[in-house]
DNA sequence: CAGTAATGTTTATGGCGTAAACATAGTCTC
DNA sequence: GAGACTATGTTTACGCCATAAACATTACTG
């Protein structure tokens, strides 16, 4: 029968082609705009042109697509780090990927969200052997007079910048750049 | 008409008596076992013996709900930091307030994310003119050298104790008291 | 080319938030 | 006290959601 349609409309096939990939951009593309709660696999489903229940060929249930951005965001948050790093003279590479933590954050408010309330989940730690977390125990070391001197000054580098990602993004805190760096100064938190 | 019945039975009257109230303690109750979005009106007014939509003449939605659970999360939280600087000696208040932050957040989760997600929302921050606040700024200022120096405290402290509370309940760094001691430390944050 | 696995669709179920119309019971006035 | 008003319930209904089951179409493999 009719395979494909001879106009140059984009000829709806049975197959979608590459749903799970359309499905992922689809979703990624939706948290910029719209909180993780607001997000339907239906409405996804509808965006992408497929039926509701399409989806769970690809996804077991709605959690895992979640995961599944989610990783994408992690991704894109190391990413972005390692790119912050880099542009910073080797003296302020700490804070800068402090300062990237939290940008990004704001820049992502639901897909950062979705990082922390969707990867723990599946028991792994966000930084688990990533680039962030190896750039992090870099710094720390350099810095660290001990190896628990070093573990301790992760966990606080790494819970400030949180934090301030998390009250600026929940407005308890202007998200304001200014504030950013004020907040990340090597100089005055952890003395020295 | 038979009012109220002779029986020792609770006598289910046509009007509640607190309806308001008691669907607020039911939602802090369903809070300590259940996350924010497993919270359902129906359910609490199965669980308060009242029909799904009788809800709707104490709060206009969900959210309001939602908000007045979250009005009592951030009275808790201000008293448990209030306890635990009385109980400190008067130099590790600072840090005292701050460990009860972080306990208070692992002994009630999903009312602790509560707060965040649903005070924002009314414009208001959750410390506005709280006790916390008043607090918080008090220890700030006698450590702050300028008025500058104990705003940029007060936001390093606040981000820490907020970031180390939310890496612990999404699972990024283990939920342990030995932790939050280590990592609010005045000692070593801050540089003294 | 046949058969099977992969991928979509249709249909159905039960839960949810919420609006509208209706019922009951306290309260307030004369 | 009697009647009206108002507060507080209930019933019913709508449209959305996640998800399961049965069925349809296509792609792949021998």
């Amino acid at each position: 029968m009719v395979t494909v349609s001879t106009l140059n409309e984009p000829a709806r096939a049975y197959h979608h082609g590459d749903l799970r990939a359309a499905l992922v951009d689809a979703g990624l593309a939706a948290l910029q705009d719209a909180a993780i709660e607001d997000l339907s696999l239906r409405q996804l489903a509808r965006e992408v042109g497929v039926s509701a229940t399409a989806v769970y060929r690809h996804f077991p249930d709605k959690r895992a697509l979640l995961s599944a951005l989610a990783d994408h965001g992690v991704e894109l948050l190391a990413q972005a780090q390692q790119a912050a790093a880099q542009a910073a003279p080797p003296e302020d590479r700490f804070a800068a990927t402090g300062r990237a933590y939290v940008r990004f954050a704001l820049a992502n408010p639901a897909l950062f969200r979705l990082i922390f309330a969707y990867t723990c989940a599946s028991g792994e730690t966000v930084f688990g052997n990533s680039l962030a977390a190896r750039m992090l125990q870099g710094h720390a070391a350099e810095r660290g007079q001990s190896p628990d001197d070093t573990r301790r000054l992760i966990v606080q580098a790494w819970a400030v910048v949180h934090g301030l990602a998390m009250l600026m993004l929940d407005g308890q805190l202007p998200a304001d750049d200014a504030l950013i760096d004020t907040a990340i100064n090597s100089r005055t938190l952890f003395g020295g």
